[in-house]
DNA sequence: CTCATCGGTAAGTCTCTACTAACCGTTAGC
DNA sequence: GCTAACGGTTAGTAGAGACTTACCGATGAG
C-alpha cells in the first residue's frame, strides 16, 4: 500500500481525524488522549500506531510518558496527489470544452 | 459521517484512488472503466456510488451510457481541513519553541 | 529494591466493506 | 414491439479493522 493510501486510510476513520485535531491544538500524551476520548487507553494507541506509519505523528519520550504530536511529513505526498489530478481534471474539462468549440 | 470523512475514506480504497486518477486523464463511462480494471462493472458501480456520494465525480446521462468525470466540489472540504490544522499545529509548535526560550 | 504509573501488545469479538454472480429497469436500433 | 447493450441493485461471502479486556515491559519515586 502506498504512503499517500496510508494517509488517506488513517485520515478516514473519524476518532483518528479527532486525534489528530487534539495533537494540532497541542501536543499530548497517550493517557491524556484518551481521557479525553470516549475510547479505552488501548484504542489511542492503536490509532496513534496507524497515524504514525502513515507519517501523520511524531512521538517523543519524556520520562514514562510518550508525547505525540503533528508530523508535517505525511500530509506533502496526499496534498501533492490532489494537486496533480485535480488540475488534470479541469484541464482535461478545459480541452473538452474547446473541442467542442470545433 | 461528515462528507469530508466520507471523502477521505473515498480516497482511501486504492481502486476508487485509480478510479478517480483515471477520470482524472478523461471522462469515462463504467464499462470503459471496467473492462480497464480488475474488478468486475458491479464492483466499479458501487465504488462510483461512494465516490459520487462523496462529491468526488459527477456523471451525466449519454444514451444508455453513463460517463463520469471528476467533480470539484469534494476536493474543497478536505483541502480546507489539512490546511487549517497542519497550520495550526506548525503555529503550535512555534509557539513551544518560543517559550522553551524563556 | 519495591511499587505505581505509563503505554504498547495479544487475543477475541463484532461490525463494516469490497467483491462476485444473478437479476432488473432503461434506452436505442431494427 | 423485440432485442441487445448499458448500468444500477440485491444477496451472499470472505477479509479487514475498530474496539475491549487482560497482560507485559519500562521508567521513576519512595
Amino acid at each position: 500500500m502506498t504512503n499517500r493510501s496510508l494517509a488517506f486510510a488513517a485520515l478516514a476513520e473519524p476518532m483518528r481525524a479527532e486525534i489528530v485535531e487534539r495533537l494540532a491544538a497541542r501536543p499530548m500524551a497517550v493517557g491524556e488522549l484518551a481521557a479525553l476520548l470516549p475510547v479505552t487507553r488501548p484504542a489511542v494507541s492503536q490509532h496513534l500506531k496507524i497515524l504514525k506509519a502513515a507519517r501523520l505523528v511524531r512521538d517523543r519520550a519524556e520520562g514514562t510518558r510518550r508525547v505525540y504530536s503533528i508530523d508535517p511529513a505525511g500530509l506533502g505526498p496526499i496534498r501533492e496527489w490532489l494537486d496533480r489530478h485535480w488540475d488534470k481534471a479541469l484541464a482535461a474539462y478545459a480541452d473538452a470544452v474547446e473541442r467542442e468549440d470545433e
